[in-house]
DNA sequence: TATTGTTATACTCTATAACTATA
DNA sequence: TATAGTTATAGAGTATAACAATA
């Protein structure tokens, strides 16, 4: 009745929920859920996004953006600014309020986080990182494949 | 305006973002929901597990567990037995048509994830599953003090 | 005609709390 | 009294398709 499967993909799966899980219940006490607090997170390293790259950069789709925009934007966390230079295009920023719980909450999460390191050796937290950088772009590189098979939607 | 923040907890966020999009890509043609096929899996290597166990290994609460064992029922993929020691408690089993499902779906599906790796080495291989490893233990207990501090639920 | 973003729809997951029934 | 599971509620994310405005 039971297979044996690869135990390192498992491992993966469960490792990402887990995490994931572990991660949530911290974005939780800020009264964010993961894909808004994502949102913020990628918006605190630049002077505002068009939306369109906002959603390719947090792998949200058009249509569910727009919700979770609004609904940051109801919370006074982010703006949207009309673009200069095409009129169907909308910038979106921190507010001064978002910028605020960026930078207060950010480092708080990283330390949080941290935690999981508490007992890691010099050496296993640079084996992790490099394994971690490995798998990301084995990702980001097959995702791509994947989506130039779907659409072509990809303008170089 | 910017900030520096340690790349390692980035990459970390951005890869298991990136990872679970990529996944459930593959689960979605499946016609199942990235829960539902957790649920599938776990229970693929065991012959029926007790509802409560079910949502400690696949972190659902059992309100929403509820719901998502029921969708899967609806689709003929799983059975609820009540348990014979136990009158509170139920057995959650793969149906025939369940199993068949995950014989068929989960090599697939790890076949799917398995393209990752085509440009690993065997080192490199090894070197990820030991840092994932190592993560998800720490995860799992860095979690299990969280949820000390929280209820006293935890009956040893 | 193609693209940006919004709106509408329908479904799933989510936590939480109140509830039933067994222990 | 405590535990297993269901039900009810309200919110959030999800994909998808139809739509408006602009390019």
């Amino acid at each position: 009745m039971k297979s044996t499967f690869p135990t390192v993909l498992r491992e993966l799966l469960r490792t990402h929920q887990a995490f994931l899980s572990y991660a949530a219940s911290h974005v939780q006490k800020l009264d964010l859920t993961l894909p808004q607090f994502d949102i913020i997170i990628t918006l605190g390293n630049t002077d505002g996004l068009p939306y369109k790259i906002l959603g390719e950069k947090t792998l949200i789709t058009k249509g569910t953006l727009t919700g979770v925009i609004s609904r940051l934007e109801d919370k006074g966390l982010v703006q949207r600014d009309a673009s200069k230079t095409d009129g169907r295009s909308q910038i979106i920023r921190l507010t001064e309020t978002g910028y605020a719980l960026f930078e207060r909450t950010f480092p708080e999460h990283l330390l949080f986080i941290n935690r999981l390191f508490d007992n890691y050796s010099p050496e296993d937290v640079i084996n992790l990182e490099a394994a971690l950088k490995q798998l990301h772009e084995a990702v980001i590189s097959l995702r791509s494949e994947e989506q130039e098979k779907i659409v072509d939607d990809t303008e170089a």
